[in-house]
DNA sequence: TAATTTACTGACTGAAAAGTCATTAAGCAT
DNA sequence: ATGCTTAATGACTTTTCAGTCAGTAAATTA
């Protein structure tokens, strides 16, 4: 059998993002030093010569992955906060839905993992990370919880923590997904996860009965 | 300035443990791929070559690094379920109380990041650790959900879905200290951290109000 | 159709790190 | 002390992979 190599093809827009994609879901599955350049081109469908046209190094690559995939989101998460209306509650739900449904179900998914894999071998890169997605992310949902607070909906809470424990279980579910997700039968469902986790926030962040 | 080499010393039991904790510290530190086994050797104080008296490859020592690590932990706070007595909470109070003293306060605090980092570089290692220490630990705590819901003290809800919202903010705590903690300035307090989940879960787990 | 440009290729290079082994010396036995 | 066993060493070999570059062919222009 006579394998011909498939013809070539001149596509210089479309490269950069095929490459980061492929990248994306390799380093997400291996880790950024066990993913090798070959493999990443192998899968964008190129030879490794050409990811070198686009990238000048292995990290640069990476720092790209990182830069073009979770900042939008973030921005229109701010947008949604500024025009919402009803409850303090109510603002919560739609930030944690709108995360997962511009997260948690495309291809951004991995990147919490990939990026708590490897802050600390990259700290220039988790620092832009921790500037422009966490502590804006963290932001908003402190802004839902001071103004619960204030309107009496909420009861009163250390506001840096609370976030924290807030964010924590959807950060755990996406990680889990991509780590030991694999050595489970039945994954959880996360819309009921999700629902479960607002449920228990719901209550939880009442005011005490007397 | 002349640098003698300091004089070896020979000691046959001690070495194994002193290899581990070293390579944990690393491979919690840069990945597992990005630790060079000359580093761990440099940490334990030996050389290369005396790591391989000890271990036959990287991924072993990768193994004896998990299997050392845990297991009694899990041993110990089955014991502790088993013997205790007061209400439904408060025996998860005491199960995440003695989870944070000997995992979190210990040198094996990183080994969840590492353990979800490379889970799906050695899946025979995740698997393992996957039937010996996550199972188990989530097994007490749903026993002690089962417990509670039973009693009345809790309300009912999905118990496979609720251990994975108590357990995920613990586990992102350890996390988050091993990758992004290096990029804020003040850590949060676990201790306050800890105290404010089973401030919200007491709460959040009663049966509404009428 | 021919000439020109440039996106693309893949064999090659050098460096870095895993893994080996002949040699050395620490500690024990006599 | 002297000889013996074996833990320990570090220079060496092998493998792996990031990064390079001279050459190829797809598109574009004349």
């Amino acid at each position: 059998m006579i394998c011909e190599a498939p013809p070539r093809k001149r596509r210089k827009e479309a490269r950069p993002s095929e490459l980061t994609a492929a990248a994306l879901g390799l380093f997400v599955e291996k880790g950024f030093a066990a993913t090798r350049l070959e493999e990443v081109a192998l899968r964008a469908g190129v030879s490794k010569g050409t990811l070198y046209l686009y990238f000048d190094s292995k990290e640069a690559l990476f720092k790209a992955v990182i830069q073009e995939g979770i900042i939008p989101v973030v921005a229109e998460a701010e947008a949604i906060a500024a025009r919402h209306a009803g409850s303090a509650f109510d603002l919560l739900e739609r930030l944690l839905e709108n995360w997962w449904a511009r997260i948690g179900e495309t291809d951004f998914a991995g990147i919490p993992k990939l990026m708590i894999a490897e802050a600390r071998n990259f700290p220039e890169i988790a620092q832009f990370y921790y500037e422009n997605v966490i502590r804006r992310g963290r932001a908003l949902v402190g802004a839902a919880l001071e103004r619960g607070m204030a309107s009496g909906e909420f009861r009163r809470m250390d506001i840096e923590t609370t976030i924290e424990v807030i964010i924590a279980p959807l950060l755990m579910l996406l990680i889990w997904r991509f780590s030991m997700g694999s050595c489970q039968s039945k994954q959880a469902d996360p819309r009921q996860y999700l629902a479960i986790h607002m449920d228990i926030l719901r209550q939880g962040l009442q005011h005490p009965r007397v």
